[in-house]
DNA sequence: CGACTTTGACCAGCGC
DNA sequence: GCGCTGGTCAAAGTCG
């Protein structure tokens, strides 16, 4: 319980469905268009020379915060970061959900995706905030979340790649998604001869830090997992899980970041189809309020990651 | 016995 | 073409 109380580290990124490399490209790009946006409030993170970002996995600009929520029944503390003003980062009692806003109102969105989708980063240089990870920060090489676990004030970051390019390749892959996913299910039944002939899309994904003794958090969902590789570069082991849920296609990565073994980088890869089978506390009640976790829902947020016991993380616009 | 994990093998993509 | 790496498969093992 003290750890919730303790600097909580937590990241959240969306990724682009584009291949590794392009999206390292692409995303570098948008780092050098944007470095400059440096704020007075802002926790800016130096960018590092031009020619070490080549060896940075990815650089993200952060995308708008969410409007501010609105009165809510939610029975968890509900102190929201000041996203406007850069206020208060009460993280300690501060859920998940509500660290993400997500009881808050996301319009028209059915997912967390579309809400990304309808908020790309617009508006002022205030809202609008480049983000580049430090070169101290290395995630290992595949993690897509670069926000720097040693930042100041414990603050993290919902991030995207919200440039046009990335928007585009996001749109197109939600496009084909469908189409991909009834590739998997072929790849799925054709199992013997192991063709994966066709170049493979990602889905969009999600990742972030949890500073967190356990490896794999229980977010809601049930997984199974597939899956485990050495990483390398890093000692820890990078495990593979997916949905159990029938029809539902959604992975997940789980590693540990070597520069810091009490982060976990959890990477999530798909939209669940279906609710989470497993609610808790009030996030149900989240849920309901907000269009996640409704059974048209295309992608339900991870759950209360917050309440482990072992888990520890905040999550407040990085400024 | 079903669900899940472990683990070695396989495949695809990429860089050299 | 070859080797490296990430991602996935699937048989075997484990657990409740």
């Amino acid at each position: 319980m003290n750890e919730m109380k303790q600097n909580h580290d937590i990241s959240i990124v969306r990724i682009n469905s584009v291949e590794k490399r392009e999206e390292k490209k692409e995303l570098t790009r948008t780092a050098l268009k944007t470095e400059n946006f440096n704020m007075a409030n802002s926790t800016f993170i130096t960018p590092p020379p031009t020619s070490d970002i080549d060896h940075m996995p990815n650089v993200f600009s952060l995308s708008t915060p969410p409007p501010p929520p609105p009165p809510t029944s939610s029975i968890f503390d509900m102190i929201p970061c000041d996203i406007s003003t850069g206020g208060d980062q009460k993280a300690g009692s501060l859920g998940f959900m509500d660290l993400l806003d997500i009881n808050q109102d996301f319009g028209a969105s059915a997912s967390l995706f579309d809400w990304f989708n309808q908020n790309p980063v617009v508006g002022s240089p205030q809202q609008q905030q480049s983000f580049v990870p430090s070169p101290a920060s290395t995630v290992p090489e595949t993690s897509e979340v670069l926000n720097n676990p040693a930042t100041p004030n414990s603050s993290a970051s919902i991030s995207s790649s919200s440039n046009e390019a990335g928007e585009d390749a996001f749109q197109q892959v939600k496009a084909g998604d469908q189409e991909e996913e009834q590739d998997q299910d072929k790849n799925k039944k054709q199992l013997k001869p192991k063709k994966r002939s066709q170049k493979r899309l990602r889905e969009p994904r999600f990742a972030f830090m949890t500073k967190s003794e356990v490896d794999h958090l229980d977010d809601g969902y049930r997984w199974r997992k597939y899956g485990q590789k050495a990483v390398k570069n890093s000692p820890y082991p990078r495990s593979y899980y997916r949905c159990t849920s029938a029809g539902c296609g959604v992975k997940k990565r789980v590693e540990r970041s070597s520069d810091d073994p009490s982060i976990v980088v959890t990477t999530y890869e798909g939209q669940h189809i279906h609710p989470s089978p497993i609610i808790r506390g009030s996030i149900g009640i989240l849920a309901d309020s907000s269009g996640f976790g409704a059974a048209t829902s295309s992608f339900v947020f991870p759950q209360p990651l917050y309440q482990q016991k072992d888990a520890s993380m905040i999550l407040c616009p990085l400024r």
